[in-house]
DNA sequence: GGGCCCGCAGGG
DNA sequence: CCCTGCGGGCCC
């Protein structure tokens, strides 16, 4: 038979009756209220001296504990004051007869929670931005530790708070406590009385700093030191991002998919993302990371669609998936969730999402891939995105890996909508603990829960198969069978890759850094607003020093000075003003240097899609045409009044934009000042990227699905950049980009 | 907060 | 080449 205090409505939480105040007895150490005669053995009289209750008496952190200095000096007076003056105020409280009940409740546990409310306090002055200090260490560490240990205990169980929840008035609870409190129709705070607002009882969330912090405090104990924290990441260390719109330029987002992938993952990956594909940090993908948003989470490989919810292949399998709230059958439980699949909507009117059902789901395509994942028992990563509102485990901001889970079942079955959903079983099975928990240890093998869909369900698939990822006798997770080979590098392994990319660094540095107009590798590079780089002196010979031109009249009279119209060579822009006072760019300059200094390897290795095109794409060395010609060219142009395509710009194809996208980040690649990311070498071919659109969408010119417009062939117009304050207009003349119309220089801004 | 719009990646 | 997609910004 346990011990149980009395409830805060002051009930006994063992007879269930509300015993009078002469038969209640308060903790020395927790003043906590018991039933004298409920306890074992029964109390038939008050202590004389202080009493501490079963709890107080069982728990490592009993009457004996006490406040360390660093602690203390944090702490409001009556919880450092001794317990007896404690305990005769409640008494005085409980004797004041011009008290209500309720009224005597809540002020004793005022009482009770002053010092509690006060470690609040402390907690956040220990753990700026959520994230637990490190300078807390030597003895102030530990003694902080202490006190917070207290601190987070759970309201009701009295333990360190399990998955915990905070409520707005500053009370931790677990949540499963906390569920338990609300499903019983309690809407005030199980220790303060507040309000707890409707939308927090229903949907309460998890608070990470506290699983930290409870974390913390555990590895503390056991190993006498913080543990590591993994913290959210800032931009500050993320290399320049791609632009090709005015609206992107403005959020600096919008075309990031096309941003650097910082891991050298090939994109059907399965598992964890380790520290050797990490080449940046050399730390791996680890659990508990976030990111701003699905683009950024896209940069480090944890999950690469920028909308889908499922990254997968019909006949190979699914690597991911995100819990983003977009179907509202999913079920999150932390450990495992019930996932649905995609489809059964219609996306007509060119909608990427819609929230409404239209036409049942089948197991094809994504949903397919995640049954092959089923079936094989492959690792799936999985990330949580904030947009996830429901569940109690997605994170207050941005998109955090929570690790990876295993799909033990999927079956079909009528959704909320009344047409048939894929679903899909999964459970964790990371050697990493999840955000939530403070458990210092990853996933052990688990039951599978009970599933009550089951038994409507129909199409139910289990695995037949030893699964690929299973826990090994070592204690850890990990590859049964091999894991399957990559499809993408077309070399299998993430080794390849990395050897990839250490041989095809001469490679890179004349793809990533070729003239624009000599096409060799850049001298003394000026970088264009319009994202072209050049060598100063290509430009210093193609346009002359002089920016502006005297003229004189007919009759021999000087007339205004003219200012001297630049384009640039690879995109026709105006940069005239911008070369009146070129500035070398010298952190390209830097990152080339060194380079050019890394040691050349076999080069017979390198892969086609590290290669330069070859002549007929424009090869990088291939000085065709002199600078000399240059500048008659562009007078020309002006004289006649009218843009032509630049010769070259022909030959190139759409390579280095969307190559350089899939590839792994490079030592280039950290030039992080630079703003101008993409190729220069095949600088027209990119231009054809940004106005055919990467992936050969060049022709429609506006596309409501369903209803392609498209374009007369010869003459097509590829992009308007029309998001609601009109710039340019380009027209492509036989595969030629020409800019016919330049209403302001917005595309650079 | 909801509707609308659309760039983009990647599957098929 | 077309289709799909649990995004994200902007406008209202």
């Amino acid at each position: 038979m346990t011990d149980l205090p009395c409830d805060t409505e002051g009930r006994c939480m063992v007879c269930k009756d509300v015993p009078p105040d002469c038969d209640v007895l308060l903790c020395n150490s927790c003043s906590s209220p018991w039933h004298m005669l409920c306890l074992h053995p029964p109390l038939e009289s008050v202590p004389s001296g202080d009493w501490d209750c079963p709890d107080c008496c069982l728990s490592p952190l009993s009457s004996s504990f006490s406040l360390p200095p660093l602690a203390s000096a944090a702490v409001d007076k009556p919880f450092q004051a001794p317990a007896s003056e404690v305990v005769s105020r409640i008494r005085a409280i409980q004797a004041d007869e011009s008290l209500t009940e309720v009224e005597k409740a809540k002020r004793r546990q005022e009482i009770m929670s002053k010092g509690l409310n006060d470690t609040a306090g402390l907690l956040t002055r220990a753990t700026p931005n959520g994230c637990p200090t490190k300078n807390g260490g030597g003895g102030n560490w530990n003694s902080t530790l202490k006190f917070l240990d207290q601190s987070l205990d759970c309201i009701f169980c009295m333990q360190l708070a399990d998955r915990p929840v905070t409520t707005p008035c500053g009370h931790n609870f677990c949540l499963k406590c906390f569920q338990k409190w609300v499903g019983q129709g309690k809407k005030t705070c199980g220790k303060c009385r507040a309000a707890i607002p409707a939308k927090m009882a229903s949907h309460p969330r998890i608070n990470a700093a506290l699983v930290i912090a409870i974390r913390m405090a555990k590895t503390a104990k056991s190993n006498g030191g913080p543990p590591k924290v993994y913290q959210h990441r800032d931009n500050d260390s993320r290399p320049d991002k791609c632009f090709t719109t005015s609206r992107a330029v403005k959020t600096g987002k919008a075309n990031a998919c096309s941003g650097k992938i910082f891991v050298t993952i090939p994109p059907d990956h399965f598992g964890p993302i380790p520290a050797e594909n990490d080449p940046l940090r050399n730390q791996g993908v680890l659990v508990g990371e976030s990111w701003e948003d699905r683009l950024e989470c896209r940069q480090w490989g944890a999950h690469m669609p920028h909308v889908a919810g499922i990254a997968g292949q019909s006949d190979y399998g699914s690597q991911s998936v995100a819990l983003s709230g977009g179907y509202e059958d999913d079920e999150d439980h932390g450990e495992w969730f019930l996932y649905t699949g995609s489809g059964g909507r219609d996306l007509s009117g060119n909608k990427r999402t819609n929230k409404e059902q239209s036409f049942d789901q089948k197991f094809d395509k994504m949903n397919e891939a995640l049954r092959i994942s089923c079936k094989q028992g492959y690792p799936v990563r999985v990330v949580r995105s904030h947009k996830e509102k429901r569940s109690c485990y997605a994170p207050e901001t941005g998109v955090r890996y929570d690790g990876v889970y295993r799909i033990e079942k999927c079956w079909r079955k009528k959704g909320i909508q009344g047409y048939q959903v894929c679903r899909y079983l999964f459970v964790r099975c990371d050697n990493e603990p999840a955000p939530w928990t403070s458990d210092e240890q990853g996933d052990r093998p688990r039951p599978l829960p009970e599933i009550e869909e089951l038994k409507i369900a129909t199409d139910i698939f289990d695995r037949k198969l030893p699964p690929s990822w299973d826990f090994k006798e070592c204690g850890e997770w990990g590859w049964m069978r091999e894991a399957p080979p990559s499809r993408k590098t077309g070399k299998g392994s993430s080794e390849s890759v990395q050897k990839r990319k250490q041989l095809s660094i001469q490679q890179r540095l004349l793809k990533e850094f070729g003239c624009g107009v000599c096409r060799k590798v850049l001298q003394q590079p000026l970088s264009m607003p319009c994202g072209h780089n050049f060598c100063k002196p290509c430009l210093d010979g193609a346009f002359g020093q002089q920016s502006t031109r005297e003229r004189t009249g007919v009759s021999g009279r000087p007339l205004r000075t003219q200012k001297v119209m630049k384009r640039c060579p690879t995109c026709n822009a105006d940069i005239s003003d911008y070369l009146i006072t070129p500035q070398i760019n010298r952190q390209m300059e830097e990152v080339i240097q060194t380079l050019q200094d890394t040691p050349v390897v076999d080069h017979s290795i390198i892969s086609d899609t590290d290669c330069m095109q070859g002549d007929q794409e424009g090869d990088v060395k291939d000085c065709s045409k002199p600078t000399s010609n240059l500048q008659k060219e562009q007078n020309e142009t002006q004289a006649q009044g009218k843009n032509k395509p630049i010769p070259e710009a022909g030959k190139a194809t759409l390579t280095g934009y969307s190559n350089s996208s899939k590839e792994p980040a490079t030592a280039a690649d950290v030039d992080k000042s630079h703003v101008h990311k993409r190729s220069c070498v095949d600088s027209e071919a990119e231009d054809h990227a940004v106005s055919l659109k990467p992936n050969g969408r060049g022709r429609v010119a506006k596309k409501a699905r369903g209803n392609v417009t498209k374009l007369p062939p010869r003459i097509t117009r590829t992009r308007l950049c029309n998001n609601g304050d009109a710039t340019s207009k380009k027209l492509q003349l036989n595969g030629c980009p020409a800019m016919v119309e330049v209403s302001s220089d917005s595309d650079f801004e």
